[in-house]
DNA sequence: TACTTTTGTATCGCGAACGATATAAATATA
DNA sequence: TATATTTATATCGTTCGCGATACAAAAGTA
């Protein structure tokens, strides 16, 4: 058995099922409004910058158009946002949040705090995070590049 | 706009994120023999120890059963491995690697060092790689402690 | 202006994840 | 021994995630 094929040895793994975990963490706040945590984070994306067209959220979150279409179009099922041709151009989609999309922000804003107090650990406190976040950032901007071919 | 809700500031989003553009890095390699990433990790399970129940690879992954079972599925038909009643307990399914399953590990040689190779960068490195393991791994496991009630 | 290429979004199909639930075998209890 | 409970696995339905592909609008080119 060779050591590079060891479960315990892999990054891959620890994040995937950190991210699954968290992710899992979420759930019980998020639903009591109906979201799912992809949904959370369009969420963030348009409190952030409301009117946006699909491209940039979907840049914004690092996801491709086919995984976010299907997403937002059960959002405006739900009545949170809206679909609307754009005007200077007439391919986008301009995606805003309706009055209810907007309200969510302030029905959800304990779940922060409750996600990171469930994560805080001996070794991950407020002094740690940012070394954490940096690596993270690191190895999504070095994937990136490989992955879309934008290394310059 | 609060703080809090800023995608830059949230943990999970760049799990999310890490994990899935690594997954995508596999890809590549992987899908020349036909698996995906899942499948890639059940077989460094089976690689470890061969012969188990699906319980125990769902454990080791910590992922539930009713994920597991279409994945083994899907393998079993691919002729990696085979799923057999315990003769010990009836309710078991041992799971098994066919002689291409072993043989697979050979020819996916090469994949940890590309994939490792991928992910290093000026803040990941040899020297930095234990420290990022350990705050994961204690992040995994407050988790399942909150998600799956394992606290003592 | 016609034609080609690029861009923005969407459709399709498949393989995960996972909550909820079902089923049969094993175990515990009455 | 009967009955209840637990355990191991599977089925079902919904939502992602993504490769492949389609299509119309815009931009570039002949």
């Amino acid at each position: 058995m060779k050591e590079q094929f060891k479960l315990d040895n892999q990054l891959c793994f620890r994040l995937y099922t950190a991210s699954r975990l968290l992710t899992q963490a979420y759930h019980p706040l998020l639903s009591e409004q109906g979201l799912t945590y992809p949904q959370y984070l369009v969420l963030m994306v348009l409190w952030e910058n409301d009117a946006q067209p699909v491209n940039d959220i979907a840049k914004r979150l690092m996801l491709e158009t086919n995984t976010v279409t299907p997403l937002l179009k059960r959002m405006e099922l739900q009545g949170i946002l809206t679909r609307s041709k754009g005007l200077a151009d007439a391919r986008q989609v301009i995606v805003s949040l309706t009055e209810k999309g907007q309200n969510l922000q302030k029905l959800l804003t304990d779940v922060p705090m409750k996600v990171g107090s469930a994560v805080l650990c001996k070794s991950v406190t407020p002094d740690t995070v940012p070394a954490l976040f940096g690596m993270l950032d690191d190895i999504i901007a070095k994937l990136d590049n490989q992955v879309n071919g934008n290394e310059a």
